[in-house]
DNA sequence: GTCTATATCCAGATAGAC
DNA sequence: GTCTATCTGGATATAGAC
């Protein structure tokens, strides 16, 4: 997005990226005060400390802040998906993983939906702001192989389960802990369905042709 | 909302709620071609054939029409669901309501976003408008129930589910069936994790009081 | 009840001086 | 880059004639 290669000028272009974080911020402070889809750049510009015009000198539109938005919340949202989880047992960092997904989304409803839900009326983020949330779901992958499940269906079942979870949390008991509390029983219940049978130890037992089998 | 005790002037009143009726008609062709936060009352009237102001003879307030969608589709969505359903068996007619579920909610965008997410910014429906949903999920309480299952987690675990299928194929694969055939897997998955284990058949065991036969 | 006309407000975006 | 001033357009809602 932003030319690198003028190597003389870079401090030129990191005081404007920091102007446009400045401005990216001052938006997500509107936007959790307002709603997200009420923002303004009227409001956005007062927040911010400037005018209106001089946010067009940092963004093209109004959806050119919203990608930006979406970019940074991507971003975070990879992170703190993404940072090490001290389970050693791929069981507990999968449910480990669910826990951070529900808190990730619970703790800040208009950045769930900006990410999540489609609530925007014409806005489409760009495949760059995208990228993070494709690894995100690579990792997803990852941590249901380790558990044995490769099975595309079944990682459906699984995104199913909690976008499920955090969408009731959300709707019927905003704040509070009433779908969150489930999360290991969705965890047992959804490895008890899609799971291969455990090998059982010291038998090598050579369950032939399961075509789920192929899994490592 | 409306007066039912003036009985010399029903036809009046009935003019009046065929009226509202239209103007209702028209703000649903409306939502479905600009998207539900999008709907203006111009657009509105002049899809209606009549003026700004005249909305305001039968509608106190913007908000006042989504109310009157709102009763609308809940209502449609308690009929859907409440329709008899021709299986027999508890289990078939679980899988045949969750089937209804996802069909009612991804044949029609805005009213499963006016009736499931809130996603209009100011809009709270009335009690009266929401009362059709409540019977919904008593039926299917009962259902679970009919299942063997009574517990509230599992009734929280179940309608989660549904959610999260519904929403997954909606904002993942719109058009399409990825999630939707799911469906059994997902039945199978919860009810074997939720349900009680089964009774030997032959034995009559006398399970008491079966509900089932509640839903007109 | 229905219209024309209008009030009031706010939106996104731009022109041009400095 | 930042401002003042403004354009253009659309929103909800109301006044008042008929």
């Amino acid at each position: 997005m932003y030319k690198t290669g003028d190597a003389g000028a870079g401090w030129r272009e990191a005081r404007r990226q920091s102007a446009r974080a400045a401005i990216v911020d001052a938006a997500w402070a509107a936007v959790r005060e307002e709603g997200l889809a009420a923002l303004s750049l009227r409001n956005l510009a007062r927040r911010a400390g400037i005018t209106t015009p001089t946010v067009y000198a940092y963004f093209a539109s109004k959806n050119d802040i919203y990608d930006a938005m979406f970019g940074q919340a991507a971003e975070e949202f990879s992170a703190h998906m993404a940072a090490p989880y001290d389970a050693g047992d791929p069981r507990e960092v999968l449910t480990a993983s669910a826990r951070r997904f529900v808190e990730f989304c619970t703790s800040d409803l208009p950045r769930y939906q900006l990410l999540f839900q489609r609530t925007v009326p014409g806005f489409e983020p760009s495949a760059e702001s995208f990228a993070p949330s494709v690894r995100a779901l690579a990792g997803t992958r990852q941590r249901l192989a380790d558990n044995g499940i490769t099975d595309a269906r079944c990682l459906d079942v699984w995104t199913a389960l909690l976008a499920g979870l955090v969408g009731q949390q959300i709707s019927n008991d905003p704040g509070g802990d009433r779908w969150v509390m489930l999360i290991d029983d969705i965890v047992s219940m959804f490895l008890a369905y899609c799971q291969p049978p455990r090998r059982a130890p010291r038998r090598p037992s050579r369950t032939p042709s399961r075509k789920q089998g192929a899994q490592p």
